[in-house]
DNA sequence: GTCTATAATTTGATAGAC
DNA sequence: GTCTATCAAATTATAGAC
């Protein structure tokens, strides 16, 4: 059954836990932003914040997921997918004062050692992001093991980039962890046209 | 003047926030684990609870950097040093139960938006672990604007793996980031000895 | 400088009227 | 199901005895 006002709750504690992380968002924060009645948690929600926490989790998850798709398209370039979202993420960062990068990073730190259930869930979220990713790189021609390696690298790269932006308040890590990200899927790609510099003989 | 009270209570928050993260971490927690009276904190912390977070980033910063020197010695090989540190970090997390991560990573997130003189202070840290590692780059031949880039980009990955690894419970990230960075350096070193594949001159 | 008691506020969570 | 009043506990911070 899909209520509007469980819908609100869930996204107003997405997006206040991507700006501020778990700890620091309060359930009167959420209800307040999500202009729903403070009892409402706790009819929705009987785990609380924990259980309303998990479930922020896997609903941005798969967002950021449906985002990861809009850039790698099947039968599209990785290489310029890969450019595209890295800037697009650079956009975003400068855009919300540097407030909105990963949906769930800073979650994911705050938790992974007291919050075994909300762990978990940011465990699959990435595990989904690193699927979504190696598939559309092994669609374009690399072999499977490679590309999940090289989609584990990228991912590694665009978080380690944000917690770098955000703290030095300059978007020259996510343009240098894409430039790297770029540059590798170019490498591991299959050679298909002409004029490519290293041409490894490839099956 | 040092204090040893004092310097117990800057220890001993660098390592509750590494863990814990910010917010989860309380004053009375601190003062616990440091074996130091309550009134103590605000004694030799006026700013409460921001100063002394501030100054546990820096403090935090500075052991990390010292460790980073231990690998990048100048005249070592900067491709081992790589593998090295990437494997050393894999290790730590492994005995600490995914515990010991980056120092300050966590805190950085957290805070970024809600306290200036503690982004700031992880801004600092940053840059100098930038710094260090850029100028070891350097030193080992590779061109300044490059070894900068190259830095950036290693930190990226390392940061990265970091967050993957403390959610996963698993040291893959850390290991294959590790692999990509230590290929990165190889690529950018000039080339000295014989069999070596790219073989892109240089001056 | 050390240490305790406590203030002032905020937190997550619950009870119960409607 | 909605909404309000409120609880018990925990938080940072302060006052003041020693």
């Amino acid at each position: 059954m899909a209520s509007a006002t469980r819908d609100r709750i869930v996204e107003a504690s997405s997006e206040l836990l991507r700006k501020q992380g778990y700890m620091a968002t309060g359930v009167k924060q959420i209800v307040a932003e999500a202009s729903a009645p403070f009892g409402s948690i706790y009819h929705f929600f009987p785990g609380g914040k924990e259980q309303l926490g998990e479930e922020a989790i896997r609903h941005s998850g798969a967002l950021y997921g449906q985002l990861l798709d809009l850039f790698f398209v099947p039968g599209a370039d990785p290489v310029a997918a890969t450019e595209s979202f890295f800037a697009g993420a650079a956009a975003t960062l400068r855009e919300s004062g540097y407030a909105d990068a990963c949906p769930i990073a800073t979650v994911a730190l705050e938790i992974s050692s007291s919050s075994e259930p909300m762990r978990r869930a940011c465990a699959e979220v990435f595990e989904s992001w690193i699927d979504a990713a190696a598939g559309s790189l092994a669609e374009a021609g690399i072999e499977p093991g490679r590309a999940r390696t090289l989609a584990i690298s990228m991912l590694c790269s665009l978080e380690g980039a944000f917690v770098l932006a955000r703290a030095l308040r300059s978007t020259e890590p996510v343009e240098v962890a894409g430039r790297t990200s770029a540059a590798a899927v170019r490498e591991a790609l299959p050679v298909r046209r002409a004029h490519h510099r290293a041409g490894r003989a490839r099956g």
